[in-house]
DNA sequence: CCCTCTGTATGATCGAGATCATATTGACCG
DNA sequence: CGGTCAATATGATCTCGATCATACAGAGGG
C-alpha cells in the first residue's frame, strides 16, 4: 500500500513527529485520516471541543477570529509540515480559533486520544511539542506588543514572520496580509507600495518578494 | 526558624507548588531567595537569559514592554500567590518581557536549575505548570483578537480580566489600566466615566469598583 | 479574442482616539 | 492647616488610518 508508505515517510519528515520510532508512526498513520478541503472551507471552528491534532500536508490554512463587526483577524498561517493546535493538545480545551483553508489543502487529522497515547510512549515528543508551543507563544507576544504601533510596523512584522515560513517570496494577497496585520487591504497596498519605492520589496499579483528584509527589520527596532 | 516555616507554608498554598511533597518544598525553600522591591524597581528585563522562576509573595508586579515610542504596554499583572514566567521555564529562553514592581513587592526567586530538579521528581507539577501556561496563552489570544476593536471594548476586557485576580474592586490607577488596554490615561478616564454614568462601575481614586460586570461582558459579545 | 472576475492601485472624505492644555480634587506630610 | 504631589477630569485640536468611490490590470474561460 504505497499511500500508507508515503504517509509514514511524511510523518518522519514533520517537525513534531520525526523523533517517533517506526511503531509509533505506524500507529499514527493507521489512526489518522487524510482530509482535503477546498479554498474557503472550514476545518473546525473556534469554541468547538478540540478532538484532533492536525498536520498540514499540502496547501495553506489560516487560523482566524471573526470579529463582531465582521472583519477577519488572522492569527497564524499554517503550511506544509506544520502541526496545530498545540494548545488544545495540552489542556484538552476548545479550539481557540477557526481554521479555514486559504488555498485547496489537505491535512492529516489525528484523534487527540491517539496523539496522547503516542505521546505517553515517547517522552521525547513532549519536548518537541513544548518547543513548538513556546515558539508560538513568543510569536504571539511579539505581535501583541506591536498591536498599537503604526500600521507600517505591523505590516513589516507580518511580512517578516511570513518570511520564516515561505522564504523571500510570500504567496499571499494584500487582503490576506491585511487580515494578519490587523488593517485593511487599501492600507496594505499603500504601505507595500511605499516599501517598493524604497526598494525593499517587489510587488507581484498575489505575492510579495522581499528584497531587503533587513530594512524591514530595522523599522521594528 | 519561623521564617523558613512561613515560607514552606506559603509554597504549600501556591497554585503551582501545592502538589509537592514536604521534601521537595523544603528543597525549594532552602534554594530560593526572598527579594523585596520598591515601587518602580525592575525585577528583570526583556531579553535577559531567564535564570529564575518567580513567585509573588506580596504586592503587585507588571509584565511589560517598552515600545520604541516610549509608551508602556503592560501584558500581564501578577499578584500574590502567582508564579511567572512559565514560558522560559519550559524552553529555557530569555525573559519575554520586563517585570516592574507596581507597588512595593516581595517575590521568591527560584533558580531555574532547582525548579527543574523538583519538576523532574514530581511529574504532577508539570501538569500544573502546563495548565497555568495554557490559561495564559488563551488569555493572550483573547486580548490579541480584540486588539483592533474600539477602545471601549478593550477597557471592558481589561477590567474583566483584572476582576479574575482582584474581585470587584480593582486597585489600579487609570494610567495602569491604560497601559493594559493599550490606550491613554485620558481615554480610560473618559471611558470609565461613561461606564459610571451607565451605573456599571463606581470610580475611586486609584481604584475602580465593578457594580455590574455582566454589562461589561455583554459589550464584548 | 473578448468578457468577467479577482487583485491591485489611488484619490477624497471622515471619524475615533491620541495629543496638548488646563483645571480640579483628594492624599499625604511637614 | 496649608503646601505639594499624584490622580482624575474635561475641553480643543490634530492625525492616522478606515471607509467610500472609482479605475486599472492581469488571469482564466468560453
Amino acid at each position: 500500500m504505497p499511500r500508507r508508505h508515503d504517509l509514514e515517510l511524511f510523518l518522519k519528515q514533520s517537525e513534531i513527529f520525526r523523533r517517533l520510532d517506526a511503531a509509533a508512526r505506524g500507529r499514527l498513520a493507521e489512526a489518522s485520516r487524510e482530509r482535503t478541503f477546498g479554498k474557503g472551507e472550514t476545518l473546525f471552528e473556534e469554541g468547538q471541543p478540540a478532538d484532533s491534532v492536525w498536520l498540514m500536508r499540502t496547501g495553506r490554512v489560516h487560523m482566524l477570529h471573526y470579529a463582531p463587526g465582521g472583519q477577519v483577524q488572522t492569527t497564524c498561517v499554517m503550511t506544509v509540515g506544520e502541526s496545530f493546535c498545540c494548545l488544545p493538545t495540552l489542556d484538552r480545551g476548545v479550539y481557540p480559533a477557526t481554521a479555514v483553508a486559504a488555498t485547496p489543502a489537505t491535512a492529516l487529522q489525528i484523534p487527540l486520544r491517539v496523539f496522547h497515547e503516542v505521546l505517553g510512549k515517547t517522552p521525547a515528543m513532549l519536548e518537541e511539542t513544548l518547543d513548538i508551543f513556546c515558539h508560538r507563544l513568543r510569536q504571539v507576544e511579539a505581535k501583541g506588543c506591536l498591536a498599537h504601533d503604526p500600521v507600517e510596523l505591523r505590516v513589516a512584522q507580518a511580512l517578516l514572520t511570513l518570511r520564516e515560513k515561505f522564504g523571500d517570496t510570500i504567496p499571499l494577497t494584500r487582503q490576506e496580509v491585511a487580515e494578519l496585520a490587523g488593517t485593511t487591504v487599501e492600507t496594505v497596498i499603500r504601505t507595500v507600495s511605499r516599501f517598493q519605492q524604497e526598494g525593499w520589496v517587489r510587488s507581484g499579483r498575489g505575492s510579495i518578494h522581499l528584497l531587503n528584509p533587513d530594512a524591514l527589520q530595522r523599522l521594528l527596532a
